[in-house]
DNA sequence: CTTTGGATCGTCT
DNA sequence: GACGATCCAAAGG
């Protein structure tokens, strides 16, 4: 079979490829698409957060008004509003009740990089279009009216409507995802929930911590 | 190249 | 009333 015969396919994630415990399921995600109408982005770099049990999370103490989403059933897109002026965006994973998600750090543009690029107009490189947490929600337009959306409901409908969602295309995590301490946080600093594709340019501050030796 | 500080407001205490 | 799961411009080497 020829390379032309194998060319991707983009397919809808499964609900069930999301449902089990933050910590598979946020590797997993390395090298999976997010897809809104023409824009398409690889993801490359995420963080695990762990609901109740951990320090760090928005869940963490309980259910509020904000963390809702996050109690619900996996597959769902947690996004919140941070530091007055930011979006950040989650998938919910894990059974109903336990508010696990991932946070998506950054994504390679694969697609729809002009509507990236008027999204995100004052970005030079191609390379800073998403390779940040707040960065991606810009580039892909992800404001507080998403949260909530199913990113399993992927398919032409979606496409006409623009709507965010979940897909692969054949292209499989790294056999070993780079893995270090979250970003950013002041709780539970320590622990090693985040993962990268090694080497990738778009890894949020890959520069800076790539000098450092991680 | 690196470091510093300003912007800006929803959320929970 | 304090504090962010951040980004960027400006200033300094």
């Amino acid at each position: 079979v020829g390379a032309a015969a194998r060319v991707a396919r983009r397919v809808p994630l499964r609900r069930r490829a999301l449902a089990g415990e933050v910590l598979d399921v946020a590797p997993s995600l390395l090298n999976k698409l997010v897809v809104r109408g023409e824009r398409v982005g690889r993801i490359v770099e995420v963080e695990a957060y762990r609901g109740e049990s951990d320090p760090a999370s928005h869940a963490f103490g309980g259910p509020t008004r904000r963390n809702a989403t996050m109690f619900g059933p996996a597959g769902g897109l947690y996004v919140y509003f941070t530091y007055g002026m930011h979006w950040c965006a989650n998938v919910v994973c894990g059974p109903v009740g336990v508010a696990q998600a991932v946070l998506l750090r950054a994504l390679a543009p694969v697609a729809g990089i002009e509507a990236m690029r008027r999204a995100r107009s004052a970005v030079a490189r191609d390379v800073d279009l998403a390779n940040g947490p707040a960065k991606l929600c810009q580039a892909f337009s992800i404001t507080g009216t998403d949260d909530g959306t199913d990113l399993v409901a992927g398919g032409p409908r979606a496409d006409q409507a623009g709507r965010l969602y979940l897909a692969e295309d054949g292209v499989p995590p790294p056999p070993v995802p780079g893995q270090g301490p979250r970003v950013g946080i002041s709780r539970a600093a320590d622990w090693p929930w985040r993962f990268w594709v090694p080497e990738d340019p778009h890894v949020s501050g890959a520069r800076r911590w790539r000098r450092s030796g991680r």
